[in-house]
DNA sequence: ATGACTTTCACCGAAAGA
């Protein structure tokens, strides 16, 4: 089974190059953040002739989530993270499908920080944190795939010295991810590639592309049942290459 | 310190992204 996650920066405006790369790697699910679309023009008609289900959580302009799944649709868990007053960001869904409970999250940006933004951040962190620990409890096998905009460690970026102030990278990011692997998860293609300089986005800004100045901050991490099957895990780095492309590549992990 | 690039909405500039 592969489960993939892909920050598409606006589903409408990218559906070309989704529906390639749907074709082209033949994800059995589908994560998808940055839909930036209402609920009523997610184009499900187009990703029904791509031979996928879909259940998302959509918001006009920003943010916006969905799951995709081939020859099924996902079985809808929940459309908000647990314990959110007063969040209108559409950021969380999660689902079931053939078995595996699947979320797809967009964790906020935070900058600048500091500030309510960076501290909003911090605090949806900590409610994810609180409802991963609540999934680990039922014993299932979990994917928890998405933009976590949190560079884990130096390792994960080009060079820190643009980015030192930048909320990705700051201690308290860095600390509540780390918080969450200690609960158990596997963070997999950190597992899989321990030793290889790994990025999932290069910004439009500064030639970054062209220069490999990426940051890997899109993950998928597998409860331990399903660290114990994972096969393969990479990224279609190749889709970032293309004309229009997201500033995000596409991540993956194969279970056997 | 700012802006560079891109998307969205909506009306050509603003807001947000990371």
């Amino acid at each position: 089974m592969k489960i993939a996650t892909y920050n598409v920066n606006g589903i409408n405006g990218r559906l070309p190059r989704l529906l390639e790369w749907l074709e082209e790697s033949q994800p059995d699910i589908a994560c998808l953040q940055e839909i930036k679309t209402s609920n009523e023009t997610f184009p499900l008609e187009a990703i029904h002739g791509a031979g996928y289900g879909a259940i998302w959580s959509g918001q006009k302009s920003y943010n916006g989530v969905a799951i995709l799944a081939r020859d099924a649709t996902p079985v809808e868990r929940l459309r908000e993270l647990p314990g959110g007053v007063d969040d209108t960001h559409s950021r969380y869904i999660e689902a079931e499908v053939d078995g595996v409970v699947v979320a797809s999250l967009y964790l906020p940006n935070g900058n600048p920080q500091p500030g309510p933004r960076f501290d909003y951040k911090l605090a949806w962190f900590e409610r994810f944190n609180q409802h991963a620990k609540s999934l680990l409890k039922e014993k299932r096998p979990v994917v928890l795939a998405g933009d976590y905009n949190v560079v884990p460690t130096d390792f994960d970026i080009y060079d820190t010295r643009s980015w030192l102030n930048d909320a990705l990278l700051q201690p308290e990011s860095r600390a509540a991810y780390a918080a969450l692997l200690k609960q158990g998860w596997t963070d997999a293609i950190r597992a899989k590639h321990p030793d290889e300089r790994i990025y999932t986005f290069w910004d439009y800004l500064r030639n970054r592309w062209p220069r490999n100045a990426g940051l890997r901050i899109d993950h998928l991490l597998l409860s331990p049942d399903l660290a114990a099957h994972l096969v393969d895990a990479n990224v279609d780095r190749e889709q970032r290459g293309k004309e229009k492309a997201s500033d995000h590549a596409p991540t993956w992990v194969v279970l056997g």
